[in-house]
DNA sequence: GGCCCGCGAAGTGTATGCACTTTTCCAAGT
DNA sequence: ACTTGGAAAAGTGCATACACTTCGCGGGCC
């Protein structure tokens, strides 16, 4: 959008990244629902190029784990089965716990402060029961970490593996009282993070995302019934599905 | 390869897949060195194809961190700078270790014993000298931590990030003595493994993964004046560079 | 003689067309 | 009436064509 280009062709790095940037942004935001196809006529049209860009945008997502190419039958948003989801949760949880050691081990004295800052300001929100806000706290609280531990691939693929499972985190924190709960997680973490003491931090942070998993399938299987009863995570997919 | 097709079109599942199969192991292998420009346009001819699915490849291969694309510039197969290089094999050895606290805890009876066996036997490549066998039981024991962890998502992400370092790590193990002490590492993950002691294992694995990493950093070091006195690790790069 | 500008060639990115696969729907048979 | 075969339509995947960008080179200008 934005910039109206007159031109016509051969540019690229602006096209698809474009593109990508928004379609993705729509998938993690749950714009677009798991499980929905996607044309890739109507994906041309929308953003007024040819069909060639927006496979390449396909191919993209598609290594992202947004979404799932079959063979000649199109690709679908990403839909993970309870397993996968679990498994998912379960590997950002000692990626987090990495970084959260990291984080006790190396973070400056800057970022010690800033993240401790941010963890107390954000109390007001438990109280208040901002959903949104708390959850915009949450989000920066968990980039911290990764940004933290000073390991740009550690870093890239918190977030990469959180883009994933994003679509399948919200309302999250619609339960009552979890974000009480998961605030005073993060003040275990700070704690440990802020003491140097590595293994506690990593320990506190597993536990924190594996309770944010639980929170998740809890959430999901409640939905099961009343939303799609059709059983939308039918999909075997052989193995772990997530590359990335 | 395989069955000639003599048709002309349509089919994907095998043009791009295999394609991509063969030029990424290309890569891993070391056969096309790091730096080297990828022409579109070869690569079309030689799998006698257009080059619109070796565009596709590109992006695959772009996606698994194997290539650099710049913008109307071409592909070339990836070149870490050794603060890169460094921040991967840190992600490995957090990864890994993640894995072996997993296996620790989850692995099963056989899992355990055949683990245990494929160790002891790999004794004696460490004395009969033989490198390649010791590589082979290298790739081999890694893999088995991945897999014993149980966790798809965690095994996924090691192996894409071993792929990534593999072109880096060729002649490892040419260093004198480093089988024997890699083997001795490797006894100490088996036995806390073994012990079921997960913390232990961790440690024992990202001690042995760094270690790996000094290895390689030290190797390159060593070739720099040599092999290629021009920098080729001058890129900037910005961010992290693995996106994974 | 050295620097800069412009022109040409090589190569990348996108559009379009065509071949093949999948799906859907309708008709005929049981 | 339900199932089953097949044909048409929809949609994906690849090839080719074309537009634009980048890099290299030679001639003109300082």
């Amino acid at each position: 959008m934005s910039t109206q280009s007159p031109l016509s062709q051969a540019r690229e790095g602006n096209t698809v990244d474009e593109m990508l940037e928004q379609v993705a942004d729509e998938i993690i935001r749950g714009d677009i629902a798991p499980g929905t196809k996607l044309d890739a006529r109507v994906m041309a049209e929308r953003f007024a190029v040819s069909r060639t860009p927006v496979r390449e945008m396909f191919a993209h997502l598609a290594a992202m784990g947004l979404v799932v190419r079959r063979p000649n039958r199109g690709v679908t948003v990403a839909e993970i089965s309870d397993e996968n989801l679990m498994a998912m949760y379960e590997a950002m949880a000692e990626l987090e716990a990495a970084c959260a050691r990291l984080c006790a081990l190396r973070m400056t004295l800057k970022e010690r402060q800033s993240l401790q800052r941010l963890h107390q300001s954000a109390l007001h929100h438990v109280r208040d029961g901002t959903t949104d806000d708390y959850e915009a706290y949450n989000l920066e609280f968990h980039s911290r970490l990764y940004a933290g531990a000073h390991s740009p691939c550690l870093r890239d693929m918190a977030l990469t593996t959180r883009s994933r499972l994003q679509p399948f985190r919200h309302a999250q924190f619609r339960l009552p009282q979890r974000p009480s709960h998961s605030w005073e997680e993060h003040d275990a973490i700070v704690g440990a993070i802020l003491a140097g003491d590595a293994e506690a931090a990593a320990r506190a942070t597993r536990a924190h995302v594996l309770q944010v998993s639980h929170g998740s399938r809890d959430y999901l299987e409640s939905n099961r019934g009343n939303d799609r009863p059709r059983g939308a995570h039918t999909h075997h997919d052989g193995d772990g599905g997530c590359d990335a």
